[in-house]
DNA sequence: CTGTTAGCGCTTTCAG
DNA sequence: CTGAAAGCGCTAACAG
């Protein structure tokens, strides 16, 4: 009926007419059923987010402007955490297009071809983010983590270290980075590998593990700050300085990296603008606009501090 | 007819028919729409989760299990940002009631009465979490922040310690840590009121503060361990060691608590476990199972470490 | 500007 | 065990 317009269009209706509708919405306390609203226009406002888990903290800021893009305009994200093993992707997406939403922002890639089909074929617009591709499902925004890897070891060679090492999350984008900073080594090199999520308490035995494969270690690289900030408190532990024992660089510049003792060289991504592109994308494509890029790389930099100062 | 069946109730549909259903959902990439049948039997599956913040580490957990849980049970999370102030409380409630959820999840109290009213009148199962009161909207799990600071203040004064200070977020929970504090202290101390969310960079402002209103501050309690982290840092850029010329004590109980240098005392509080609790309470409500205790208290503790050792 | 008609995709209810 | 009928609360499309 009228009322229905009164709320959503007030444009097109009498001024005493909205008044009244007012009125009564006052008195019953009415709240409009958004539920059957979307179902019948066919556009639910709610748009999916996807993350490995929510308490990794590398993600936070993406999270976090990506629900105020999406709020400001209208929508709500439902949050689906899709575990660090990668059996848990394909039922957790036909759950989520089960629910029709408008948009699905993923944190990383599809990795399973029959989720990537099926998402290309139900239409629903895609974001992956926190990780490039030439063949996104539909959009992509981030950056190369290959890239990252081999920047921080041509960061190390450049400042004269020679026996480098790697403390990493055994994540399919830690990987990568490895496979990138290998490359620019030209060979292997000792690396300890802990499961996802990564912490301080890891970061501390991945230090141990690194020095039994090779004492002479003079540089690592951890895939997370967090990795970095127990691998800095492990040296400590063991009378070595850093960075005059052993450099230390991170990854995510979280909070603490500024202001750690040391401070920490780590590299800085755009997590929070990565978030509001990928929103921001989204919204334009549900809203039939055009989009400029489908493919965003926002790059990555690497910032120097204490934990690296050059050796000798 | 009876294809829905076979997928939502199979015990009670032929093999044979079941089979040719499968068949077919196969062939067509078939993925039931979630929408439509939650609005025909009322029950969404969709439970509301609102946050200050997503990026408010101190959450973390509890979002994280209480994730886990409802998505075992088949619900999925709907995120909302609620913010620091209390403004956007009723908007982001009423958006949320739109949803019709089979349920919400709070942390903290809500605030506004119009919101509390409303949500009563509504009936939707409502956790209130990471607070206590004796009258909650309809379900609580949490503890009392009156008691943690008082205990701080206890474990403090106890320890010998005369001249106390604070560095609190401006928040509802940090307020009343505060007043409990002040209570068992019975008196006004230097206090450094930061904006919520804190951080390590706060912490540092904080100390600054706390110490220019009264350079004898020998005791600080931090609402919580970024801000302690920071306030470490300040001290330790200041020339004054932790704990012997300070004594830290945090809020929550964070990861590098344990690891940093030194380690810091904190108040751990079972983040998980409220999620849990809280998921658990709503799907049994949902289910018109009997709520054993409406109102449960998780309690706290405060775990003592190095950056609180006894002066003298 | 306001009312009427139809129908979104399912589940529930009731008959076969 | 399977089918047919009805309708959830709203909006889009058309008439008045």
């Amino acid at each position: 009926m009228t009322a229905s317009r009164s709320l959503s269009n007030p444009g097109v209706v009498a001024q005493e007419t909205i008044e009244k509708v007012r009125k009564a919405v006052e008195a019953t306390g009415y709240i409009p059923n958004l539920v059957a609203g979307g179902f019948k226009s066919k556009r639910s406002l709610l748009i999916a987010g996807l993350v490995p888990a929510v308490s990794v903290a590398q993600f936070l800021p993406t999270l976090q402007s990506m629900t105020q893009v999406l709020d400001r305009a209208g929508y709500q994200l439902i949050l689906g955490q899709s575990g660090y093993d990668h059996s848990r992707e394909e039922p957790l997406l036909h759950t989520m297009i089960g629910r029709r939403p408008d948009g699905i922002i993923i944190t990383g890639l599809v990795h399973s071809a029959a989720a990537r089909a099926r998402l290309q074929k139900v239409g629903i617009p895609v974001v992956e983010t926190w990780d490039l591709t030439d063949h996104p499902v539909d959009m992509v925004v981030g950056f190369s983590h290959i890239k990252v890897g081999s920047a921080i070891a041509g960061f190390f060679l450049a400042r004269g270290y020679k026996h480098l090492a790697i403390a990493t999350g055994d994540d399919h984008r830690g990987a990568l980075r490895r496979e990138g900073f290998l490359a620019a080594c030209g060979r292997e090199v000792p690396t300890a590998m802990v499961p996802a999520p990564s912490s301080m308490e890891l970061g501390r035995r991945a230090l141990s593990e690194v020095l039994a494969q090779d004492p002479r270690v003079e540089a690592i690289y951890c895939s997370s700050d967090q990795l970095a900030q127990g691998v800095m408190a492990e040296a400590l532990a063991r009378g070595l300085r850093v960075p005059g024992d052993l450099a230390v660089c991170g990854f995510g510049n979280a909070d603490f990296a500024a202001h750690s003792q040391p401070s920490l060289t780590t590299v800085d991504v755009d997590g929070a603008g990565i978030g509001k592109l990928a929103a921001e994308m989204i919204i334009a494509r549900c809203n039939d606009q055009p989009i400029s890029k489908s493919i965003v790389d926002v790059g990555f930099q690497i910032v120097e501090r204490q934990s690296t100062a050059a050796p000798g």
